[in-house]
DNA sequence: GTAACTGCAAAATATTTGCATCCTT
DNA sequence: AAGGATGCAAATATTTTGCAGTTAC
């Protein structure tokens, strides 16, 4: 779906900045920091309009955040089936130790895992690090 | 291993604040934020303190840092036998919806995932989130 | 025209660093 | 006594908020 499209479908104004901002997601092979997005945006759009337009993005469920041990937030776009609030990214998430390149792995679905009793689960994600096929 | 011990194994000062911090996760059911650390020491010592002392833990392998998917950072005390620079922790975090509180199930083990060509896994991470044993 | 979005300034938070002092060994 | 650890002040970095001006519909 094109960026024009998935702003229109989520009932937001089509704007300078989101477009590039989507068009960064959809051109990245791999996850987004809020720097990153800074950096290579050209400096068009202002700090602030960043960290807006990525909260509204969240909330829709065009974006989802990754969790990661240091502390940084990544984002990466959902699937086209993610509702806003609903999010189903059941899919691994891989970081590369030497290139820190963030994938979403779409096709390895998340296992199993029992809990012990009392414990119910509702949402599960799994964070791999190691080397990508890029950095052998 | 009492808290002086752990101390005194990694080769660090026995201090108040150390023994204090390391007392907390002790007494702790789950895994501990910067925060919750400052509100419960009583204020008894700085804030500074705490980021050295909680940076000082995780470098010698006394806590790791849990990844959650909202930005914050929380840590919890790492098995005894785990080394400094050489974590193991491989064990599932389980993150409460309702009162926060986050888990480390020990007992239960990472599963294991098959990663596509060319991917080399070192460590991963877990983190279920859902209602705990005592929100039920 | 109206509501939504952006940019700028500033406030509020969070984290890091330097240095003098104090405590542990 | 010497090295390590702490506290305070201040520098940085990060995130949030308010508001006026601009843009999309």
């Amino acid at each position: 779906m094109h960026s024009t499209e998935i702003l229109k479908h989520n009932g937001l104004s089509i704007t300078e900045s989101r477009k590039q901002i989507l068009e960064l997601f959809h051109a990245s092979k791999g996850a987004l920091a809020h720097a990153d997005i800074e950096k290579r945006s050209s400096a068009s759009f202002d700090r602030v309009t960043i960290y807006r337009t990525l909260q509204t993005f969240v909330e829709k469920g065009i974006i989802h955040t990754i969790p990661t041990v240091d502390n940084s937030v990544l984002y990466a776009l959902c699937k086209d089936d993610c509702k806003a609030g609903h999010h189903h990214d059941n899919h691994v998430h891989f970081i590369c130790d030497i290139c820190s390149t963030t994938y979403c792995l779409d096709n390895v679905s998340i296992p199993n895992v029992s809990l012990p009793e009392g414990f119910i689960q509702k949402q599960s994600d799994v964070v791999i690090s190691g080397i990508c096929k890029n950095c052998r």
